[in-house]
RNA sequence: GUGGGCGUAGCUCAGUUGGUUAGAGCGCCAGGUUGUGGUCCUGGAGGUCGCGGGUUCGACCCCCGUCGCUCACCCCA
């Protein structure tokens, strides 16, 4: 009558951030919405899920994050329904049903689906911020996406990453390079890694990127993306490099860097941290996706964006340094002891942090030997003391809890200029 | 999807060739004479040894299965 309650657990691949490491992630994110305000973006909150056909259309039908790694589920009315892999294609899905005045600016910072198998740095929701800029293909918005995301890594207290940019070039040129590889691809099948001789010809793009020996070895004498880009693709990433050169962006041509989504075009770039060794080193990625407002069934719009993983910053700062980010301030500024009997700490409280101070307490009636303890672990700047003598004489005993000096570390204020005095301690 | 390693208290881990009531440290709770934390001392709570089956007089230990964690391949953040 009484079934075992059964161990539920976090689904395969998904974790839960609580404290201390939530602190991490909430300075992560603080730091990054900061950052974003400050080069004029917006916030942009967008559904988990979608219409598959967003993603599909977005990302590319035969890339292998649709076809193997989405959650695709029809819901109760019959709809087909995919939750994100990714941040960019249901920001851009939002700015085509919207049409937002542009140049459209937005960040966000969302949780993103794949079901993959979880190892070091990948899980099956992990979560990103990023950035989308929509309506302009200036070189100056290629260089300030990807100028934020440099700086914020540095703000972040990371020292040891490298930017990997290429140009994809336009549909057109893009696509004479696509024929042109693959009749070189083709010409040379058989001496492919085994995976790609079998698969080459669907992605040709994708052997560039394989690094098996093989591979690397026909590629490397085969043509190279930026030297068929047409001129006008090459005098736009020229501009991008020169500025990044000029900004002290140091950034690192591969030509062979092609990235996972087929939305891409002209300015493609990818962050990976030497920190993190094996695979999952990438801590971030981007680029210019000048045709995907109109598959979308948009106005056609150009577009560029960058999305970064949370996780794996935060992996990245932890091999980076043993302190943690501490860019907000989240220490208790005091805590109520009370061992009147009688809950005086409710309505002290109440006024304690109905003027900005942050306060906590002990609950169940514990000993003042308890509350002490309670009030050390807190972490909190005072001790508010309340007992009987104080309450009897209408006042409160302030203790700082980082002194150590018994006789000089406690002082009486009245009851009813606690805040006040509580305040003036704070600011000196 | 394929393969390797690992599952013993909240955490980190011991557990001798299979042998009685499964241990430690940290953490948590309570005390150390009636109002003071961070040190110290004492005591206490907390475990169906991941789960299921098998071998055995007897299993945390051996075997099989299963689930989970973890790492790698693939791909990506």
């Amino acid at each position: 009558m009484n079934p075992q309650p059964q161990n539920f657990r976090a689904p395969v691949g998904t974790h839960d951030v609580i404290g201390p490491d939530s602190a991490q992630w909430e300075n992560l994110i603080a730091l990054f919405a900061e950052t974003a305000y400050r080069y004029g973006f917006e916030l942009a909150i967008s559904p988990l899920f979608e219409d598959v056909g967003v993603f599909n259309r977005g990302i590319g039908e035969n890339s292998e994050v649709a076809t193997k790694e989405m959650y695709v589920f029809e819901d109760r009315g019959g709809r087909t329904l995919a939750l994100r892999p990714e941040g960019t294609a249901s920001v851009v899905r939002a700015f085509v049903q919207h049409q937002p005045t542009t140049p459209w600016k937005a960040w966000y910072v969302t949780p993103a689906f794949r079901y993959e198998r979880p190892q070091a740095g990948r899980y099956r929701q992990h979560h990103q911020i990023g950035v989308e800029v929509l309506g302009t293909d200036d070189p100056a918005v290629d260089v300030e996406v990807i100028t934020m995301a440099w700086r914020f890594f540095a703000a972040l207290g990371l020292t040891r990453y490298r930017l990997l940019i290429n140009s994809m070039g336009h549909d057109e040129c893009r696509g004479a390079y696509v024929k042109l590889l693959r009749d070189f691809l083709g010409a040379h099948a058989s001496e492919l890694c085994e995976d790609h001789q079998k698969v080459w010809s669907e992605n040709p793009l994708r052997v560039l990127d394989c690094k098996k020996p093989a591979c690397i070895d026909v590629t490397t004498g085969g043509p190279m993306l930026p030297d068929h880009i047409c001129d006008d693709c090459r005098t736009h990433f020229s501009a991008v490099l020169g500025s990044l050169h000029d900004l002290g962006v140091e950034a690192t041509l591969n030509p062979r860097l092609v990235r996972g989504f087929d939305y891409y075009t002209r300015t493609t770039f990818e962050f990976v941290a030497d920190a993190l060794d094996g695979a999952q080193n990438a801590i971030g990625g981007g680029g210019r996706y000048d045709k995907l407002a109109e598959q979308l069934g948009g106005k056609p719009t150009s577009g560029i964006g960058f999305g970064c993983g949370i996780e794996r910053l935060l992996l990245t700062r932890a091999a980076e340094s043993d302190r943690p980010l501490e860019l907000l301030n989240r220490t208790l500024d005091c805590f109520v002891v009370d061992t009147t009997g009688v809950d005086s700490a409710t309505v002290l409280l109440d006024e304690l942090r109905s003027a900005g101070i942050a306060a906590d307490r002990a609950y169940d009636n514990r000993s003042m030997k308890s509350q002490m303890k309670a009030a050390d672990r807190s972490g909190a700047r005072f001790a508010v003391l309340l007992g009987p003598q104080e309450l009897a004489a209408g006042e409160v005993t302030i203790r700082d809890l980082r002194s150590e000096d018994f006789a000089q570390s406690q002082q009486t204020a009245p009851r009813n200029d606690v805040v006040t005095t509580i305040s003036n301690l704070l600011t000196k």
